[in-house]
DNA sequence: TAGACTATCCAGACCTGTCTGTATGGTTTA
DNA sequence: TAAACCATACAGACAGGTCTGGATAGTCTA
């Protein structure tokens, strides 16, 4: 079977072993070594399609924020059905992911983190990830309160990322209601 | 001149090496070997002051802990002549922080995410140290708005918490503007 | 249809460097 | 004298990365 290199098993293998692992117990804490022997690949494999291992780490990010996309857009309808307002919906679906088995906060805040350079491609990527994933909290708060709370949207962007940190720190789902509270008087108080 | 193991200068020179090194690198990525040539210490010494680097990371946790509350201590009454208002003192501190040269976020966030642990050590001193500066969150915004905002000091948590971890990702002190600006509105909401 | 070619992969030895932690021995100083 | 220290060598594990060799399987050509 021809494959070209972004869509080989050897590949996609590599990339979702490394995610998981990366996930579960820190980029820098997982080894090479460890990754190739969960994916079942061999090492020369890995360098075939990954120059480095920050490559890798690229590709896992990017393979995450799909993810992430992905859960957003499903999960967010599905409790939007019960909660009715978007922003309810929102933060039931951030509780739904915090009180998740394996949560570890948020993998791009724990990339910047764990990469500590500011220059690092990984660290960069983070960056834009941030904005786009913050322009859909944008949207997700106009469909909200209408365009009378266009300067609510900063303020849940740090909402949800401080309710993601908080739940990692306590181990406890609860911050989501808290930023949740908030949001819905800030949007009561401009006028939503 | 004789000294007890906690007040030696090699200990002292070690916990303050560390903390600058780890904050600046991650934990992890700064070695043993690191620590005591900067701290000009012999490596014996180290490991007569501490049995292991977890314990290192453990001193260098309280060593900050004691460094943060002083900074606020001296900074929100420093901004509050200025400011008036105990929130905007607390935000103003926290922004003059973000843009302090050298700011890598939250030096308790980070040991968190870096050890990955829940139950090393490191991670459950954090979460003990995390409950005493919410409740010294919590003083503050009884300062600011009286009982009736009995309910906003969770919420002033998530929002220090959250513009803390996005001024690290975005590398900009505007989170602690947006985090004022909502606290505010939610202390004015609450009838403070 | 047989055989050669090519791409992709696995297995694993190997390199250099660094990690945490231990041990030894000499120097300072109260 | 004895505690605290510095300097250094060492151990074993592991890091990221290179390289060789062999297996598999799809593709091209006679």
């Amino acid at each position: 079977m021809k494959r070209t290199a972004n869509t080989s098993d050897a590949r996609r293998r590599l990339v979702e072993t490394a995610d998981r692992l990366f996930y579960a117990d820190g980029i820098r804490a997982v080894g090479i070594d460890r990754v190739i022997a969960e994916a079942g690949v061999a090492k020369a494999t890995l360098y075939a399609h990954f120059p480095a291992k920050d490559d890798l780490i690229l590709a896992v990010l990017a393979h995450r924020e799909e993810a992430v996309t992905a859960y957003f857009a499903e999960a967010v309808p599905r409790h939007r059905r019960r909660a009715g307002d978007p922003l309810r919906a929102l933060f039931a679906a951030l509780k739904e992911w915090f009180a998740s088995p394996g949560f570890r906060g948020c993998a791009f805040q724990n990339a910047v983190i764990e990469l500590a350079d500011p220059a690092h491609p990984g660290t960069e990527f983070v960056r834009g990830h941030k904005q786009r994933f913050h322009a859909f909290l944008a949207e997700l708060v106009r469909a909200a309160v209408g365009p009378a709370g266009e300067g609510l949207a900063p303020a849940v962007a740090v909402l949800v990322e401080g309710a993601v940190v908080m739940a990692l720190i306590d181990r406890s789902p609860a911050p989501a209601d808290v930023a949740l509270d908030a949001a819905l008087r800030l949007a009561a108080g401009a006028g939503g």
